[in-house]
DNA sequence: TGGATGATGGCCT
DNA sequence: GGCCATCATCCAA
């Protein structure tokens, strides 16, 4: 099924009769997550990320995203391709869930590239898609536009927590995964920025490795 | 074991 | 713009 809305055209959002049992048939396969990371950032824009509970299923299209480089990057937790138990996950193959904490909030990241290449994409924002009035519920608000707009603010609102840190993304017998409905994103439509929140990064900090979608209004900052 | 820190968000001025 | 809640994580000791 194709949604029959466009990013940033449609607002307020209502998707009545999106049906998850038939996205779930377009479910991003492991080869995906295995391919260059930088690939990865820029294909998962305008997919849609759904967190599977019944009647609380919520979904969001990925409109702003991160990439984070083991080894070299001194933005990367897996800088110096440094190992802890936190970060295990990052030197599996790709497609697993990389969930951690942050102050209070919970973020989410997905596992890119072969076994032992630690790099990972954060996903910033979504544009909610389904699941909205449990994400209301869930956020204490109802301004929509504010719901998942961050990527903590995502989290709460799909109740990723780290109860799914590790996850295999590609398998059908798990609820949290990302599906392609076929919706594209045109090159010249991808502002591409440095990341958010890593003044600690030095040469990293202005790396243009946050990429959303231009126009869109769910993203988490200009 | 304790201190420092944070891939944030909400509230304030 | 600033302030800070609040706790998992890491590392020095």
């Amino acid at each position: 099924m194709i949604l029959n809305h466009a990013i940033g055209v449609r607002f307020p959002v209502a998707v009545p009769h999106m049906d998850i049992s038939e996205l779930k048939q377009s479910i991003l396969p492991k080869t995906f997550y295995l391919q260059n990371t930088f690939i990865c950032l820029k294909d998962s824009l305008g997919k849609i990320l759904v967190h599977e509970e019944g009647k609380n299923t919520t979904a969001g299209r990925i409109v702003e995203v991160e990439a984070y480089i083991g080894g070299e990057d001194k933005g990367s937790h897996t800088y110096l391709n440094k190992k802890t138990p936190r970060t295990t996950i990052q030197f599996e193959e790709g497609g697993y869930a990389y969930i951690y904490t942050v102050h209070t909030h919970h973020l989410f990241t997905f596992v890119t590239q072969p076994k032992d290449i630690p790099s990972v994409v954060l996903i910033r924002a979504v544009e909610p898609i389904y699941g909205i009035e449990i994400m209301k519920e869930r956020r204490g608000m109802e301004d929509i536009k504010s719901l998942t707009n961050g990527p903590g603010k995502l989290c709460k609102a799909m109740n990723i927590t780290k109860e799914l840190y590790g996850q295999d993304l590609t398998s059908p017998d798990f609820k949290l995964y990302i599906v392609d409905d076929g919706f594209q994103v045109n090159d010249k439509d991808i502002v591409k920025t440095a990341r958010v929140g890593i003044d600690y990064a030095e040469e990293y900090k202005d790396v243009p490795w946050r990429y959303y979608i231009k126009d869109n209004p769910f993203i988490s900052r200009k």
